[in-house]
RNA sequence: AGUCCCAUAGCUCAGUUGGUUAGAGCGCUACACUGAUAAUGUAGAGGUCCGCAGUUCAAGUCUGCGUGGGACUACCA
């Protein structure tokens, strides 16, 4: 017959390593997958990582979330394929082999071709892989490695294309510009990603430019005309002033105030009028100059008296016209030099009227848009200005673009020249130098402008409304995360800017004519086969890339004929129904695009596996997971992406996790050192612990204080308690040969002890299985380790010890391990999806010898089952009282220094109501044995004897009696004994207060005893508990007896004697011990497995010294039969 | 700058629909216990529930305004 393994030590790593074993050998993942065939599926999409770095302890966090609901749902019955992918495409990939080759992108196509420079990508990408996997395997990670989707397959481009040829066709993709950072030195645009490299935001001193626009009298603007005091102006501040020729518009903020100034202008000293936000006057107008008058002033530039002579609101200036500053362009389209309302104005800087110039912001370029108001563009790409700008043509707008040889002796920079411009024609207010943060190209060095760039975009805009709509289908954990950042997100959404300027990812699939009259987007291979084939027949190309493409056919080898990367496809020159040459559009599309594709491309959808979408087989996913700085990239894009293509929502449920910070709340990076490696970690701590330690520290939304020490008070608290319960039951059942082969005990024959348990653990599987049903694993977490290490350990496995070791194989022993041994099969189900390796351990060492389950690993068996009829809310009442009771006594004995074992006779109970009674008549022996007490007294008429207290209970009383509820609670608590008693026999009291009387049922206050007159008395809450610490003869024999017994023990133990070994035992006379022993012979004797108890004078040989205290002590020898 | 998250004991965290002694574990101190023993029990010390204001008979809990930490998005005349 096997036997129950038993372990000398828990050792973690080692468990994991062994089941690791086992899974791979037998295949574990493939069979729980296979084993479920036909079942309804729970469908899960991962979100790629990039291959190109290496993986860190926070994706031991996200992938341990994702894999504990694969794995519960598994266990539920679902069917829960998940298949491995990889972000191949951007920016960090570009930049790592950059660094790598020692090369800058202007090496592009010089140094290296751009087709070694894809190579040199591709082959970077995947150089972890082999990294990942293992990390994946060894936390345990179950997810499909031999067929990732991998983003830069054809296959996977081809179904993107076919994503974008369908919102082309929806008339859902155009081409315009926005504002973007861009850098004239190296002539190109800057990533967002880009311009936060550290030192890229840089303090620089610019002039800055105060600007006189001179309002234009009109019905709107007369109210502000009524009272001069020379031209009226409104001020303008920049620290561009090189933007000012493009000035189209002034913004001023809704409900900022303005006032009119009548001053001076410091340079020309001609007199102004100027408009500015009322908080900033302090800040261009000397205070000293406050008392003096207008026609005190010098003409000197200094004390320039003002006076403010009327104020206005921002709206009221809305659509006031003003003359062009410089006007060296008119804009050709839209109704420009109006004051706007812009949202983003405030009096923090400046003058509250901003200067605006849509082509070199992004702000300005937004409000001009929305008011149909044209831009100037007056700056070419190298950063100078264009010929229209007669004084400056040709000359950089930023000092710095300008090499030092190149500059003359008297260089002055555009900005000076053009604030040198406004003093002379009254237009400049004030000019000076200003320091500020700007940023700055991460490669050049040099200043960044924001420019007017063309780009493609997907009009997202136009399908806000179902966005809103669908997000709201979506389950989000934390709630939070779908409806405030994610909401507001769409709330605000803009068109998803979808170009990227760069060469290592998926190129845009549009071709156009060179007048952009005429244009195609391709949305398969099979098309672009047949437009080159049309394009070689029209001899704009001399062979078909795509010749050796077979059509339909979705092999492998067919699909590798070809790349659709650059520079391949930039080679593509295809024809127009006009018979025009159309070349690609040079952009890649954003990487985001490709991961949100994902749902539909990892299936090469539509091309292959058609129904898996349309049918909704395998879409859309049941859950999804990352991190919460996903929300606007993952997370949307595929919420876009299915909106747009589809309408509809592309996962229901999703999870997103916060950070996993050090363990003094700083981010973990290579830089501070103070990263946690994973792969130490798993070693040390093995990937158990480390996971449950995760999931039950904080909530997977907040963000983990990451602490190795907290891995092993998981380690010790948690899975060592586990084992030595397990353990505990291992020796024991080993001994019986228990091997769950009698029939289930029937529920009523079972003792109160076990039932209890079983309540207990039906109520955890009702509990834990909501919280995991609900995405709350920390919460399932921490409700199973309550149960083992509280309920199970330290109170069922405490108690019932003896059950185990005494007595004969019998109904109740047999009860005790068939509850033991179900308790710990359900814990093991329960915490698998957490603790994979470990639970399937104890779930095979326990199996191996009952043989109740047929499969052959946790992870193919069924979740735990519930027995609603085992949960008794009463019972588990009760047997809070009975730990709560007890906790009183064993705390009066620690008072007293009565140790427990030392029996005594007598504690009392005062009776609370009927209900109470019959509570603590089924756990009166549980009791007693625990304290060692021999009787309980019930206290039912009280009256007299007990010193009772009287709370009011707020909850009630308080909606009854709102502001007098102090005055009431107050003399609730002033009731006198007689008048508590009264209260308790008639049901009811009456309190007089001064105006009026009030009545008091019992229900509305809490009486409990507070003091038994004589007695040695606990308190806690409502319960009360008296102890009777007198010691008869008889109790102190019993109390030695006991602790002659546990002497005994300790020396079986020391003399290396089995658990079950029978014994004799010899013991020298001794005057104090003899009369104890003898009075309580049969029961050493059967405490401690003997045969015999004999007392002899002299004891030759081995013997112990068994020592009570100083006084009473003897010698005793222990003899095996 | 906007949006969102977090803030409770030295540390990590619970705290139900607002209800009157704010809890647990770890750590610390002391004492016990010892056929689960690298386990366990009991007790003690340790709190301005981040601050201010408000709503309410009653606020750790609800509202507003701040402070500190973090994330994302955007970027400023």
């Amino acid at each position: 017959m096997s036997k129950y393994k038993e372990y000398k030590q828990l050792d973690l790593p080692a468990v994991a390593d062994e089941v690791l074993k086992y899974w791979e050998e037998n295949d574990i993942f493939q069979e729980s997958i296979d084993s479920h065939e036909g079942n309804k599926p729970f469908v899960f999409y991962e979100g790629p990582p990039s291959a190109n770095g290496l993986p860190g302890i926070h994706h031991v966090m996200a992938r341990a979330i994702k894999d504990i609901f694969c794995r519960y749902k598994t266990q539920k019955g679902f069917q829960v394929k998940r298949k491995a992918g990889w972000d191949t495409h951007g920016l960090p990939v570009e930049l790592g082999v950059e660094k790598e080759l020692g090369i800058t992108k202007e090496d592009i196509g010089k140094k290296i071709s751009v087709e070694e420079y894809n190579k040199a990508c591709r082959e970077a990408v995947m150089r972890y892989t082999d990294v990942w996997n293992d990390l994946t395997k060894k936390m345990g990670y179950w997810v499909d490695m031999e067929t990732p989707y991998v983003t830069y397959e054809n296959k996977y481009i081809e179904s993107v294309w076919h994503l974008l040829k369908q919102l082309y066709d929806k008339g859902l993709i155009y081409k315009g510009y926005t504002i973007q950072p861009y850098s004239p030195a190296a002539g190109t645009g800057l990533s967002s990603h880009e311009l936060n490299q550290p030192g890229a935001y840089k303090n620089v001193k610019d002039t800055s430019a105060t600007a006189q626009f001179k309002v234009t009298k009109d019905d709107k603007s007369s109210f502000l005309f009524d009272d001069l005091h020379g031209d009226l102006f409104f001020l303008a501040w920049t620290t561009t002033p090189w933007t000012l020729p493009s000035n189209t518009a002034l913004g001023v903020g809704k409900n900022i105030d303005y006032v009119k100034v009548k001053s001076f202008n410091k340079y020309t000293h001609e007199p102004i009028t100027v408009i500015l936000a009322k908080d900033l006057v302090g800040k261009w107008f000397s205070a000293k100059a406050s008392d003096l008058k207008l026609s005190d002033y010098k003409n000197d530039g200094k004390n320039i008296p003002y006076e403010i002579v009327a104020q206005f609101k921002g709206s009221e200036l809305e659509g006031i016209r003003y003359e062009q500053l410089l006007s060296y362009v008119q804009p050709e389209e839209g109704d420009a030099f109006r004051v706007l309302i812009g949202d983003f104005v405030t009096t923090s800087d400046g003058t509250g009227i901003v200067h605006l110039a849509p082509s070199y912001g992004a702000d300005d370029y937004r409000v001009a848009q929305i008011n149909g108001i044209g831009a100037l563009h007056l700056v070419n790409n190298q950063g100078k200005f264009k010929a229209k700008v007669t004084d400056f043509a040709g000359e950089y707008v930023k000092e710095q673009y300008l090499k030092d040889e190149d500059k003359p002796a008297d260089y002055k920079s555009i900005d000076v020249r053009i604030s040198i411009k406004l003093k002379k024609e009254n237009r400049a207010f004030d000019v000076q130098k200003y320091e500020h943060s700007y940023p700055h190209c991460w490669r050049t060095d040099k200043p960044i402008l924001y420019f007017p760039l063309d780009s493609w975009f997907i009009k997202t805009t136009a399908v806000k409304e179902k966005l809103i709509a669908n997000n709201k289908k979506i389950n989000w954990k934390p709630e939070s995360t779908g409806s405030g950042r994610f909401g507001n997100w769409l709330e605000n959404l803009q068109d998803w800017n979808l170009s990227r300027s760069r060469y290592w990812g998926i190129p845009i699939p549009i071709w156009t004519t060179e007048d952009k009259e005429e244009q195609i987007c391709v949305g398969s291979a099979e098309q672009l086969r047949a437009e080159c084939e049309k394009a070689v027949a029209a001899g704009m190309m001399d062979k078909n890339p795509l010749g050796d493409f077979e059509p339909q056919n979705m092999s492998k080898e067919n699909y590798e004929t070809f790349d659709f990367h650059r520079p391949f496809v930039d080679d593509i020159v295809l024809v127009s129904p006009s018979g025009k040459a159309m070349k690609r559009e040079t952009d890649l599309i954003d990487v985001w695009f490709d991961s949100g594709s994902m749902p539909y491309a990892q299936w090469h959808y539509p091309f292959e596996n058609k129904q898996l979408i349309d049918e909704n087989k395998f879409y859309p996913a049941d859950f999804i997971a990352e991190g919460v700085d996903q929300t606007r990239g993952w997370f949307f894009t595929l919420h876009a992406i299915a909106t747009l293509c589809f309408d509809t929502i592309a996962y229901k449920n999703v999870v997103s996790n916060g950070l996993v910070l050090d363990k003094n709340g700083q981010k973990m990076s290579k830089r501070l050192g103070n990263a946690a490696d994973p792969f130490e970690t798993l070693k040390k701590y093995g990937p158990d612990a480390t996971r449950w330690y995760m999931i039950t520290n904080a909530q997977p939304w907040d963000n983990l204080k990451f602490d190795l020490e907290g891995i092993t008070e998981v380690q010790r608290k948690f899975f060592g308690t586990l084992y030595n319960t397990y353990n505990f039951f291992a020796l024991y059942a080993n001994i019986d040969n228990f091997s769950f082969e009698e029939a289930h005990v029937p529920y009523e024959k079972k003792p109160e002890i076990d039932r209890w348990v079983l309540s207990k653990l039906n109520s955890l599987v009702k509990d834990v299985d909501a919280a995991f049903g609900d995405y709350e694993p920390t919460k399932a977490g921490r409700l199973i380790q309550e149960f083992t290490t509280d309920h199970l350990s330290n109170w069922y496995v405490r108690l019932c010890r003896r059950r185990f070791w005494k007595g004969d194989y019998n109904e109740d022993k047999i009860s005790a391990y068939q509850t033991l041994y179900t308790c710990l099969i359900t814990i093991a189900k329960l915490s698998a999806p957490i603790a994979p390796f470990f639970m399937d351990q104890l779930f095979k060492d326990l199996n191996v010898v009952s043989g109740k389950e047929t499969v052959n690993s946790i992870h193919l068996s069924d979740f735990g089952k519930l027995k609603e009829k085992y949960i008794d809310e009463d019972l588990e009442q009760r047997m809070e009282i009975a730990q709560r009771l007890s906790s009183m006594v064993l705390a009066l004995r620690k008072k007293e220094s009565l140790k427990v074992r030392q029996p005594l006779q007598k504690m009392m109970v005062p009776i609370l109501d009927p209900t109470f009674k019959r509570q603590l008549q089924d756990i009166e022996a549980l009791i007693l044995s625990e304290v060692n007490v021999k009787e309980i007294e019930y206290l039912e008429e009280t009256a007299g004897i007990l010193v009772k207290k009287v709370k009011a209970d707020f909850k009630k009383l308080g909606p009854k009696f709102g502001k007098d509820m102090k005055q009431v609670a107050g003399a609730i608590s002033q009731l006198s004994q007689d008048q508590i008693s009264d209260l308790e026999n008639n049901d009811k009291i009456e309190l007089q207060f001064s105006d009026k009387t009030i009545e008091l049922t019992t229900a509305d206050v809490e009486i409990s005893s507070e003091d038994i007159p004589g007695w040695l008395v606990a308190a806690e809450g409502k319960y009360t508990v008296a102890l009777d610490v007198t010691l008869s003869e008889e109790l102190i024999e019993e109390g030695v007896a006991r602790e002659v017994v546990n002497r005994l023990q300790n020396f079986r133990k020391e003399a290396g004697f089995e658990v079950t070994d029978k014994i004799n035992i010899s013991l020298e006379t001794s005057s104090e011990l003899n009369e104890a022993i003898q009075n309580n012979k049969n029961y050493i004797c059967s405490e401690t497995l003997a045969e015999n108890l004999s007392f002899v004078d002299k004891i030759e040989g081995e013997k112990f010294l068994l020592k009570i205290d100083n006084e009473t002590k003897t010698y005793v020898s222990l003899k095996k039969v």
